[in-house]
DNA sequence: AATCCGTTTCAAAGCGCTTTGAGGCATGCC
DNA sequence: GGCATGCCTCAAAGCGCTTTGAAACGGATT
């Protein structure tokens, strides 16, 4: 059933029938009832790509999966993001595509994307400290916005973020007023920006009490139940081992939980951590009290809010690029606490 | 840039630069190369909707983001089974559609799928133990390919599953072996077909050692950290409880660990565990040496196999379904030991 | 020279929709 | 009666591609 039949059906001109189901005014409410039980009837929607075609839009916004380069992960947040972000698109009637990347080039995809008029915009993930993506599709002019930031990029571009720096600052800090001297930090890769940030916040809240960073209690990876395990377990067999950790995700910290329990350390008393919680809905980080102290911000909620910016940008062609910028809320839960009397160590 | 102005810029015709780009052999290789030079040059790629509606496909594959119904919850497999599925897509020149259904009527999505003609195939996910899709797709006539099975459908369809009752059979017989009599379930939601076939098999292997079910230690529930925890404290606190867990998800395995834990009770001493492993790529079992004893099988390779499955099914239209069941490997780890002299227990 | 054939190229139709510019038809006003 | 005014509807062009059926061309055969 295609627009000719249906308009034959009707004994109207297909010019009636668009018009009566696109909302538009020139077509008398008795017409317009008509048609649009006609068109539920024989089950007619408009043919995707004859509409796109003739509008010019996709109505898809594109996504690359993001995939930690160094080995085949895919981002544990991938899903309640994707999640977030199409359940905001789809009220705009858009849907998500998704394309993974053979090889590293990236931009390739996206110049694709523009040639073939394959999306209408994209949505950019993790970006690098510097992530030259985002001067390309500024070049290029196909939409974005940035699910992050990306410090060593001047030019300007949309993007949506939570303040890594300040959540991990004020993490920090939180645990040096409980006494805390020895503080690790269990990091990303720090290639991408938030865990620079993150660093940077950490390091901030040191420098301003006075304590000077120590390298062996700072790693950065991808954020698998594995490293924190593996960290852990070393850091706890150092001379002067940490009395707390800070975490960059809930799934290192399960880890470190594991290691913890290993050597027989109680966290929260023995051994204190703080992690960042992405709140993504299969790890939860308890249900009335948080299992652990955190840094939250929900990135199923921004998918939503980057949805929303990017259907603002892509309606309004000269929008000004939106920027957003989100607090992380700092929630308490047991497994932080005043510092130990002597910090418990493993042999090594 | 596009095909006409391309067409000019040679000095060709649209019908010659078209079928240049698209192999067909009636072109003259010198002509060819000149053709594929210029696109290069000028960065053509034909439009995909225009290209799509002269083609009469879409090359996008539509997927549901699989929610659990109970709550807003995004499946943690989902990341890893896209990446695989959309890598094999990729290879065929498809991508994928990702859509989000508002409140519950999934059908709806898929008839408009067809009508629009927006996709070329479907995925569908955790299939219900009588899932009411297949029969829909079946019915409009498009392609699709079910990851999982179910069970109460009798008419013909495609799917690729892993062995689950198999699988859990297994498990079950490997802890009998061990000498374990008291074995729980921590199970999926058994609406969905996985859950209740790992039931089965559950069940299966007491009935033949001649051990009745109890109701008592079988619970079935989203598989959260959280649900893992409550249920082992709880069942823990049995007057006769379990002194071995099967469950259905590493993350509840988890929440399982962490009830352990605070009950000073040693995982493959005390109780012992067996998982399902779906072999997540930030959710490992271990390195080398599994954590936990568990029925393993990658998600991500079943996506891969979907993927090709389906390109099989839409590019010969008349394919008979096509149907692949795989066998999970046990992989023996350290969660598993013999059965206790006498069982732990918790005060309730 | 005429015919045939294989190779190469082309003009034009068609995919299903939106949208432009125009026309038909009451109605109201001069 | 004539004409402007709204309201409603329409035929046709155009979006960018593929594909059909035909034509042009050069070389080989008669």
């Amino acid at each position: 059933m295609n627009l000719k039949t249906l308009a034959e059906a009707l004994g109207l001109s297909q010019t009636t029938v668009s018009r009566a189901l696109n909302g538009y005014p020139e077509v008398s409410e008795a017409t317009r009832k008509r048609v649009e039980e006609a068109a539920l009837r024989f089950g007619y929607r408009p043919n995707s790509r004859a509409k796109g075609l003739a509008t010019g839009r996709a109505m898809l916004i594109g996504q690359v999966i993001p995939t930690s380069t160094q080995h085949e992960m895919v981002n544990p947040v991938f899903g309640d993001f994707v999640a977030g972000a199409s359940q905001n698109l789809a009220r705009h009637g858009y849907d998500m595509l998704l394309t993974r990347v053979p090889g590293d080039d990236e931009g390739k995809v996206y110049r694709e994307f523009r040639a073939r008029g394959a999306v209408d915009g994209v949505i950019i993930q993790a970006p690098d400290v510097k992530d030259e993506r985002i001067a390309l599709l500024n070049r290029i002019g196909l939409p974005f916005i940035v699910h992050g930031r990306s410090t060593g990029v001047e030019e300007p571009y949309s993007w949506i973020d939570v303040n890594n720096t300040q959540a991990f600052r004020r993490a920090t800090e939180f645990l040096l007023q409980l006494g805390h001297r020895r503080i690790a930090l269990i990091n990303g890769l720090e290639r991408m920006d938030f865990a620079f940030r993150r660093r940077k916040g950490y390091l901030q809240a040191l420098e301003t009490a006075g304590i000077g960073p120590d390298p062996q209690l700072m790693c950065t990876d991808e954020m698998t139940e594995q490293f924190g395990h593996h960290k852990t377990r070393y850091m706890l067999s150092l001379d002067d081992p940490p009395t707390a950790f800070l975490c960059s995700s809930m799934l290192s910290a399960v880890g470190i939980r594991r290691a913890l329990q290993e050597a027989g350390l109680t966290m929260g008393r023995d051994v204190s951590v703080i992690i960042h919680d992405d709140d993504l809905s299969y790890l939860r980080n308890g249900d009335d009290i948080p299992l652990f102290t955190a840094t939250r911000s929900s990135v199923r909620h921004a998918g939503e809010l980057l949805a929303d910016a990017l259907m603002q940008l892509i309606n309004a062609p000269d929008h000004p690029p939106i920027t957003r910028l989100l607090e992380a809320q700092l929630v308490v839960g047991s497994s932080t606490g005043p510092a130990p009397l002597r910090a418990a160590r493993l042999p090594s």
